[in-house]
RNA sequence: GGGCGGUUAGCUCAGUUGGUAGAGCAUCUCAUUGACGUUGAGAGGGUCAGAGGUUCAAGUCCUCUACCGCCCACCA
């Protein structure tokens, strides 16, 4: 039997196909020019005095393609954007990718040593940038197709990327300034080094490992008079001194005697000394001092004026007289000075204690302090900021980059969410060292540093220590640092980079501070923390009002997803199988700020459902209202459905008083069970019976509000499932009606 | 060693300012070829981790305990 609906569009007539519709969609709201502001204005769609709504697109890291975090990330982003532009904001989310040099330059590195043996050396500087680079252009354009696969609305207009022209400018500018207040220094002292990736790493980027570990208490010789302990006996041939407490009645008749000593095949001389630093209680309450290989030593003798030592090399191998010793690997010598300790009948105690492991975040490599020259930020160090508009803090005052971190933040100039981060941030400023900006690695921006050459026989390369920051070389007999920064110093920059600084634009002037940072808490040291240290300092503003962290997408038994373990779930494949707005609502309804989420297939299964009732709601809507026009001064309800808007209203503020307060979760899910739960449920069932039976009055005012309803609820559904709704809007009967991307948010 | 989060129906989680427990999925029963089977109606299922306290009243506030998870920390 055939049937016929005339007045609804055939398309209505079969289950929604994503797939039909998503691409389409997207290059429209693309080509109208609807997520970039100034064409919003140009074309009457929002008001050129309208209040700021800006945001940065976390970066993703040119290193491959997009994971479900990311997808999470952008569709909670792309829901503040989408919400904002439908309030009538001048609403501006600016995308970009990070060249994040360590990951990048290593993935590449991997690749080229397993196709070709070859390592960076063998390649070469300028080759191995050109491989990376153009790994990390198809990197690129990957994440971008991915990115708009989502239905981000961001203004591809001003997309950036970390190592471009412009941010190289940006990049230069604030290493310029902070060299001139000081702020940046190159000094020679321990440095985490990561042997595998043959570079400098800070300390963010230490992972601890918990493990166990051997606790050594041994003496360096028969006559020598205290033991001493440790959990790394291969590091002892460059001991120079044994520390004790100063008032310890054990040891205080020894201090300031000096001994020279045979120690496994390394000739060795150590001072005893005073220092407060030693807790007597701990171990024998002696420290043998090694100040090339620990922190803690190094400023021991710092504060003793004592020789450094170092003993071991870039590759974590012994470098020392020791024949015994020398050219092994750390590992190794450990255990070979053990056996001698036995063999000599030295050793006094073993114990296995837990220990923590330091590996280095990007290759895993086994971290050496090692001493090194490099470059740092000083963040303790006083100077006048000359231009604040941060709360509390003064132009003109005397502060450090640590008192501008905790201002932003203590002074509610930044407001972070869920709140329990602030307390986290806090505590990590209080703890905050000098950061170490210069990686031994050559993808990324180049430091801009200058050394005056002094060629001798010996080494053709002989500086002067003259040094000039400059974007080119300053003329003959120069040489630039070949170190390049930290990839986070790039993305310190990014919200106030993206909009043009150095140059005062009007973007600049506009869109920053951001309004929100949207991000994963898992890089609140990293980025977050690192933002508002350059925003602050360099433009004396923080970079944003609200932080708003988001949890790790972890897979439906609540491990992590990784490809070690086989269970990811790549966010491109759940879009092609139950479209893009079934994998934002899974990813979106029942997740709070901060905490981690589970998905799974059966989730998102369960909203590609949604989307097709939806769809259904609307064939239903559109049959049964003929060729109606919703009206918007119709005000002749029934009793009825005037109780009925009651409702709607009071629902419509609920949920946008949630928006306000980024309560996403709820609202999706309350607009769910509006649409399925109430609307369809409940009134579509009733209008049924007022179509059959109602009197004219009732069926007109009826008709009316089903369309004014499911307008309402495409509208407040738009944020979160884009697709279907701007689908289902172009089959309304409403006159003058705009995409519905920039249409009004009912309240 | 510090700090933080979690512990609510079989599973995943809500539960706003304290007023005798909610949703989705799963399970079971029934219904239905007129919007939708990617459906509808209904049912079962929880001493809200444990102990103590405040209160007329506590998943909800306070204290302690247990387990799970995370972050931070230069004790050799």
């Amino acid at each position: 039997m055939e049937h016929k609906e005339p007045n609804i569009p055939a398309k209505f007539l079969s289950p929604y196909n994503p797939e039909e519709v998503e691409q389409k969609l997207y290059e429209t709201w693309f080509k109208e020019g609807y997520f970039n502001p100034d064409e919003c204005i140009r074309k009457g769609a929002t008001k050129a005095d309208a209040p700021v709504f800006s945001m940065v697109l976390p970066p993703p890291n040119v290193t491959g393609t997009l994971h479900m975090g990311h997808a999470l990330m952008l569709t909670i982003e792309d829901i503040m954007t989408r919400y904002k532009r439908m309030c009538g904001f001048r609403t501006l989310w600016i995308p970009g990718t990070d060249h994040a040099a360590i990951a990048t330059q290593s993935k590449v590195e991997g690749i080229i040593y397993k196709e070709e043996g070859k390592r960076r050396h063998d390649i070469g500087r300028e080759e191995l940038l050109r491989r990376v680079n153009e790994f990390a252009q198809a990197s690129h354009d990957s994440i971008v197709n991915q990115t708009k696969r989502i239905g981000a609305s961001l203004d591809w207009s001003r997309e950036a990327y970390t190592l471009d022209e412009k941010r190289h400018e940006a990049v230069f500018e604030a290493f310029k300034r902070m060299y001139d207040d000081g702020l940046i220094y190159r000094k020679y002292r321990i440095v985490n080094w990561d042997p595998k990736g043959q570079t400098t790493i800070s300390d963010d980027e230490l992972i601890y490992t918990e493990g166990t570990g051997k606790f050594y208490t041994f003496k360096y010789s028969k006559d020598f008079p205290i033991s001493i302990a440790t959990t790394r006996p291969e590091t002892k041939v460059g001991d120079v001194a044994v520390a004790v407490h100063p008032n310890d009645e054990r040891y205080q008749k020894y201090i300031n005697t000096e001994y020279d000593i045979d120690f496994a095949g390394e000739k060795i001389h150590i001072k005893i000394v005073g220092d407060e630093a030693v807790d007597p209680a701990f171990g024998t309450g002696a420290v043998g001092v090694t100040p090339a290989h620990s922190t803690v030593d190094w400023e021991i003798a710092e504060r003793h004026n004592l020789p450094i030592v170092p003993v071991i090399n870039e590759y974590a191998k012994m470098s020392v007289k020791s024949e015994l010793l020398n050219g092994k690997k750390v590992s190794e010598a450990r255990e070979l000075v053990v056996t001698w300790l036995k063999e000599q009948n030295l050793l006094e105690k073993e114990e296995t204690i837990p220990q923590n492991l330091a590996t280095a975040e990007r290759t895993g490599g086994v971290v050496e302090p090692l001493p090194k020259l490099q470059w740092w930020v000083a963040v303790n160090k006083p100077f006048v900021i000359k231009e604040s508009t941060i709360t509390g803090v003064k132009s003109g005052s005397t502060v450090t980059l640590k008192d501008l971190m905790r201002a932003a933040v203590a002074s509610g100039d930044t407001e972070i969410l869920p709140d329990r981060f602030e307390k986290v941030y806090e505590h990590w400023i209080g703890n905050l060292r000098d950061w170490c900006i210069s990686r031994q690695i050559w993808f990324g921006h180049q430091i801009p540093a200058w050394y005056k050459l002094e060629p001798t026989t010996d080494n053709p390369q002989q500086t002067t220590g003259e040094i000039r920051i400059s974007k080119t070389s300053p003329g003959e007999g120069w040489i630039q640092d070949e170190d390049t920064l930290d990839t986070w110093f790039s993305s310190g920059l990014w919200t106030f980079s993206t909009l043009g600084w150095p140059h005062a634009t009007d973007d600049l002037r506009t869109y920053h501070p951001t309004s929100v940072l949207e991000t994963g808490y898992d890089i609140i040291f990293f980025w977050v923390a690192r933002m508002i240290l350059m925003s602050t300092y360099l433009l004396g503003t923080t970079p944003f009002e609200t932080v708003y962290f988001h949890g790790i997408v972890r897979s439906a038994d609540g491990s992590k997803m990784s490809k070690s373990k086989g269970n990811v779930i790549d966010p491109l494949d759940m879009c092609n199988k139950y479209g893009t707005d079934a994998v934002r609502m899974s990813l979106i309804v029942g997740t709070g700020p901060g905490n981690d989420i589970r998905t799974s297939e059966d989730k998102i299964r369960a909203y590609k459902n949604f989307a097709n009732k939806l769809w259904n709601i609307t064939r239903f809507v559109l049959s049964s209202t003929e060729n109606e026009t919703l009206e918007s001064t119709f005000d002749a309800y029934s009793t009825k459905d005037t109780e009925l808007i009651a409702r709607r209203d009071a629902f419509l503020k609920e949920i946008t008083g949630e928006m306000e307060e980024f309560k996403y979760y709820l609202v999706s899910e309350k607009i769910y069970h509006y649409a399925w739960t109430e609307f369809a449920d409940v009134i579509l069932e009733e209008s049924k019976t007022i179509f059959a039976s109602g009197t004219d009055a009732e069926k007109k005012s009826r008709k009316q509000f089903l369309l004014s309803t499911l307008a309402v609820i495409l509208k407040t559904l738009h944020p979160f499932t884009p697709f279907v709704t701007e689908e289902i809007w172009t089959s309304m009967p409403i006159e003058n009606k705009k995409m519905l991307i920039v249409e009004k948010w009912p309240v």
